[in-house]
DNA sequence: CCAAAAGTGTTGACCGTACACCCATGA
DNA sequence: TCATGGGTGTACGGTCAACACTTTTGG
């Protein structure tokens, strides 16, 4: 090895997870009580400290996967936050990463397993250190990619009702849309694909299914589509 | 110390930063050629390693310095690089920073002696490891940032006049603009202050100087504005 | 039969884009 | 006087935002 990496002082590294997810009620976070001191009991982020042998985007997915049995989470890396007295336990660097979670492929049994919550994004309690700011900042990431490519259908199962979309944006943006142009706006896109089914769920009439066509937004990407509502 | 943390592994971390310049011959880079193995001699991007008892951003900021001699540097982290094996000399997880330098302001005489030489952005040369990979990066996202807030700003010297900034706007966006609708646009953004004298260093009949008020930008902020050409 | 959610079109305002000529001046 | 870059206005088309009524059907 080269004499400067010798001088180099090496640092605990941890990765850090904002995990959302949706429902009828709205976009949720799941939050974790902390089974460590300091601050054993509050709530927390879902953590865990990076191996010798994993890449970052690695050990984010391995933590992830321990905890909600998923594989296959859109996962994207947020920021890194270094200040020198972040986490009061020691001197730790971490990444931060944000997870969509499809809510109905989550089983809710793990919750109880791990002392896990799922917490409404519009109330969100205190979290240890600086995972407050992670959360923020997580939200504006979702909030800007969200207007220029579909990763909201990230929330959502794989058929799903224009009505039930347009509440996912209303929960991302955090404001209601009219439903006359939201149903436009996105037919106009052409990435959707309809259904003869209708999800009854809702409503006695029923809304038609549809699901999203990955081949279309990709050329739709590729032509640089502005998915603003 | 909880026991948690003896049980995490310690990694190098390193800081490197894509240097932006703009001059008349359009947007530059400033690369360094590495004096130590793996890799010595190739052409690389400032980097440094990480003391303990600074934060992440103060030693990216400090790395900055040491080489540019500046210290009001435009800086912001870009993202972490953390594959095992993207040194070649150890494993080494890399924050990425990009930083905007008034060219006028900094003196051609610090590159002798670090070795380093300012490239266009359109001719960039094969760097260490994944360097190429972040300068992609960092370019994707001042073009992204430039749509919604005028950093371009940062990469010129307080008074500009409008050609200028138009041929800064189109580095960094690598098409050209109609110089009535850019003009138009800009002007509409009432975040300029007009001064009566001219720059005459590009054309006999002289371009009116402009600063920008970073107060009426704020505001504009709020409200939201689009800085989109 | 009625409550509740799904579904449907039109219009005006604003913004982005395309486009051509005159002005000032140093050489 | 002329070559060079600076400066100016208008018209079209597309996108966003505002707005109200009909349809379906389970209870």
């Amino acid at each position: 090895m080269s004499e400067i990496y010798s001088h180099g002082k090496k640092h605990l590294i941890a990765v850090d997870c904002i995990i959302f997810g949706f429902d009828d009620e709205g976009l949720k976070l799941l939050l974790f009580k902390r089974k460590v001191n300091p601050e054993k009991g509050k709530w927390s982020l879902l953590g865990g400290f990076i191996n010798l042998n994993e890449s970052v985007d690695e050990a984010a997915l391995r933590v992830l996967s321990e905890i909600t049995g998923l594989s296959k989470i859109y996962l994207e890396q947020l920021y890194t936050y270094g200040e020198v007295e972040r986490d009061a336990g020691a001197r730790v660097i971490s990444i931060a990463y944000y997870a969509l979670i499809k809510s109905n492929e989550y089983s809710e049994k793990l919750n109880k397993h791990h002392n896990a919550k799922w917490f409404s994004i519009d109330n969100v309690p205190d979290l240890i250190f600086d995972h407050n700011i992670m959360v923020n900042k997580a939200l504006a990431r979702l909030q800007r990619k969200s207007k220029t490519q579909p990763i909201g259908f990230e929330l959502l199962p794989a058929k799903f009702t224009i009505p039930q979309l347009q509440k996912l944006y209303e929960a991302i943006f955090q404001k209601k849309f009219d439903k006359r142009n939201f149903r436009k706006k996105i037919i106009s896109l052409k990435t959707l694909k309809k259904y003869e089914e209708k999800d009854k769920l809702n409503s006695k009439k029923g809304a038609f299914l549809y699901s999203f066509d990955k081949v279309k937004y990709k050329k739709m990407l590729e032509k640089g589509y502005n998915f603003e509502i």
